[in-house]
DNA sequence: AGGAATTTGTCCGTATGTATA
DNA sequence: TTATACATACGGACAAATTCC
């Protein structure tokens, strides 16, 4: 069929984005006020000469975004002006991680090839197991003062057991080493933070009484292709707090070069 | 047309909704193992027979829960199994916790103004104490199913008592209220994340066995001059894990070709 | 380097269901 | 009961990003 709009009237990003942006300054500027229905998904898509699913693409954003709330057989409300929605995630960056390993030292206790079982491959690599992967297991400690910090197992393919000597020696993160020899870059980090009991055996390692819980954290570094590096860190719950920063940010959208 | 499905094949919710529903079995049980493909809009609208929209709202969902994520080009990668936890949170900015907020609903147990002990008072503003605040105590429940998500205490400057009533009323979280209600808008969230033991009396309003562990996630919503709102979450150890995605760069800000 | 194939993104139009007033 | 407004669902077309040859 016809897209009745040019590809681009002087202004490049999406229908969608274009509508939502001009709803969104409505709100902020008071234009539609909080606590108030906007005009109902018909009458936009009227004013913007648009199809139901592009208004409700625009509609679905500022919704998520915590501006409107839609309700079925009531309409579209203002809830917020939007001031206190522009926030993004700030200073979770793999370079935050390279700082953690800059000021601390890891101490590797073993390497060992094991076949993973359904539960733990689940977490390694969501599979449901059988295959064989290295784990290396250890201690990281505080430079300053000599403190243990957390207890260490880290999944990696069992086809990286020939530079396995060599990373147990590597000063720095394994994910940046397992980089280096593949093919493929890190595209994206996945992690997870859980509450669980500390295995005794490592409470020893860390000088924790047995019964002890834990801080889990559990990253995955993934490649296009595979889960190149899983790793498990146990904190114990007493001396660890996962802190994160949300700033506020002014743009969200982006410019035309 | 014809809505080939009738509208309920012994299963009322909506045809995405069952989707959903398989897709993330598969990806839990591990039939979809994490870092792979799943198959393309395409091949999903052929097995469930169901139009590429409807599979698109179905994704839409587990992309939103942090299971997958979604590129042009290449395709829909598993990138959380999700195991072990059925409360999730991926939380890469204010936005989702809207979600949450429209997901469930809030159940208010108790509002009372108190004197912050120096303990309390270091982590709801990190003064020594002595000031009085109000503190507002509930439970977050399921829509769907009707079960406890968490156990909530939220900290809130005196001043606001005239408008606890409504506060009360209010949908949607909090801060949003807040924010409305002052004159200076939200600057930063800071968000701390712990292991700590279930309060007892938290565990009963939760269905959980005294002794039991949580996850307890603090959240602090800070503008210029003060804090306008610290909340405590208690989650049970075995139902939450916190799911977050790590950015390569680490900065979306500028463009770099 | 360039072009084809693949896969998700965007957009159109229509029809019917369901919650609310 | 009726009207309204959003929710769900269908199907088709082209755009844009990526991969592969």
């Amino acid at each position: 069929m016809d897209n009745r709009t040019p590809p681009n009237s002087l202004d490049e990003r999406p229908r969608y984005m274009q509508i939502q942006a001009v709803l969104e300054e409505r709100i902020t500027a008071g234009a539609y006020p909080v606590g108030t229905l906007i005009p109902t998904e018909i009458e936009l898509t009227q004013e913007f000469v648009a199809s139901r699913s592009t208004i409700r693409e625009a509609l679905r954003h500022l919704s998520n975004r915590g501006l409107v709330d839609r309700k079925q057989g009531i309409g579209t409300r203002v809830i917020s002006s939007g001031a206190g929605s522009r926030y993004q995630q700030a200073f979770t960056s793999l370079e935050e991680l390279f700082q953690v390993s800059s000021e601390t030292y890891f101490a590797v206790l073993s390497a060992e090839v094991i076949s993973l079982d359904p539960d733990l491959a689940l977490q390694v690599d969501g599979s449901s197991g059988g295959q064989e992967w290295i784990v290396v297991s250890g201690v990281r400690w505080t430079k300053e003062g000599g403190r243990p910090i957390c207890y260490v197992q880290s999944y990696i393919p069992k086809r990286f057991w020939p530079q396995i000597a060599e990373i147990k020696e590597y000063q720095g993160p394994f994910f940046a080493f397992l980089e280096q020899h593949s093919r493929t870059p890190i595209e994206e980090v996945v992690q997870e933070i859980r509450a669980v009991p500390m295995p005794p055996d490592f409470a020893r390692h860390l000088g924790l009484r047995p019964g002890s819980w834990s801080l889990q954290l559990l990253r995955r570094y993934i490649t296009s292709k595979e889960v190149l590096i899983t790793s498990f860190n146990w904190h114990p719950s007493s001396e660890m707090a996962y802190v994160m920063k949300i700033d506020r940010t002014g743009r969200s959208d982006r410019d035309a070069p």
